[in-house]
DNA sequence: AAGATAGTTTGCTTATGATCGAAGTATGAA
DNA sequence: TTCATACTTCGATCATAAGCAAACTATCTT
């Protein structure tokens, strides 16, 4: 009784289309102002700042004020890990995907999952991960050895600067592609501004694809092998 | 855009209160008549019978008829994950739970989820099967070691029939309350008959509380110590 | 057979909430 | 100050779907 109220709260809010478009385009990670995601949900500006304010309110969504822009963004990594949890039941169930076009072949290989790298890419990242003894999964906690912490130094990423903020550095993240995890935290999130940064892949335009040139697709994989 | 039509089309299924607390019962893992679904519901038997339809052409529940009855089931493991996943979310989200009053504190402790033991209790079995080198686990997905295999034999649980059916024998499930894991599929349906049958505990009636007793916990302390 | 029980279907009412135009507020630019 | 941009609030409309009573179908009981 009281626990399917919980879920119905929620449920409504990602069931109207127009919000699940907005929640959709936020799952790629950049902050969009009410505007954007208008356009993007396919309704006048009035309805989307009515459906923002319920998303809002229901705390699915997190606003930040900037001059006369209010940017948008998932409330959370947890929101996000749910959202993509949900579309992965929701491609099982669907009424029966035919073939996967080119388009879910890509985001199945890699994407933006809120901000970290999904699909096989992404899952293969955190397997040599763990493989090499860098990190250490328990449950959607992991935690990283200090033959990690060097190792993650020495692609240049910031670790103490990490570890001042309140996010948790490592966490995992269940890939509704492949069914298993992915890193997220903010290591996930370093790793693929570190991706991104050295030309290796790039985001493809208002999509969650990343496209990694056949060149960075070498790269990372003698990164992944040590 | 076709992202969220996914989305939205599961919210919305999960977006009813009617239809969330049938989805909520049947999280107890015990199939359910549509008059059962009903009165849970509160709502009227054509109106339950309309909601069930639904659920039902949407996948996410599984209908077996018997006679005159027709038993409702969550599908699927992955319905049931995702639906602990939107009520953890929610329990984060939602107007601050205040204190948890002790019924939430019992389900923390040990729950039923769909037909496996969840709370603190099911994680920290899972936690002492894998410190004991009995399962391997890789994000969703889990196997026994060769010591895993003659471990749950000697507990008298029956690896072959369980094998020969088409579910995993090996799973995990995240935990809403702890946020880690806990041992699902086939050995976690497993593990939770076993302890019923042993008397260690029983399910709270019409709800997914599971109590230990006393003498019950002690036994499973002792299990877990090897 | 006649009843009883379980569930679905039909037809109708009602209410919720999604939608947008128009007007209002706040911030930035000229 | 004046205009423009970004967004919210208000007011009204409209569509969807949740709800139930009554009638229908199917299965079990006697």
């Amino acid at each position: 009784m009281k626990a399917g109220t919980d879920l119905a709260q929620i449920g409504s809010l990602v069931g109207d289309p127009a919000r699940a478009n907005m929640l959709a385009a936020l799952m790629g990670g950049t902050a969009l102002t009410a505007s954007e995601l208008a356009l993007e949900a396919g309704v006048a500006l009035p309805t989307a700042s009515a459906h923002l304010a319920k998303l809002s309110d229901g705390g699915l969504v997190s606003v930040a004020r900037q001059g006369r822009h209010r940017y948008y963004a998932l409330a959370d990594h947890r929101v996000a890990a749910m959202l993509e949890n949900i579309m992965g039941v929701a491609a099982t169930l669907g009424p029966k995907r035919v073939l996967p076009g080119p388009r879910d072949k890509a985001m199945r290989d890699a994407r933006v999952c809120y901000d970290h790298l999904a699909g096989e890419m992404g899952v293969a990242m955190l397997d040599s991960f763990i493989g090499r003894g860098l990190i250490r999964v328990d449950g959607e906690r992991a935690e990283m050895s200090s033959a990690g912490a060097s190792y993650f130094a020495g692609l240049g990423i910031d670790l103490d600067a990490m570890g001042r903020k309140r996010r948790p550095v490592c966490r995992t993240c269940l890939d509704w592609s492949v069914r298993r995890s992915h890193l997220a935290g903010g290591l996930g999130a370093a790793m693929l501004e570190c991706i991104l940064t050295r030309g290796w892949a790039r985001r493809e335009k208002d999509s969650r694809v990343i496209r990694f040139t056949p060149m960075g697709r070498r790269e990372f994989e003698m990164m992944l092998r040590g």
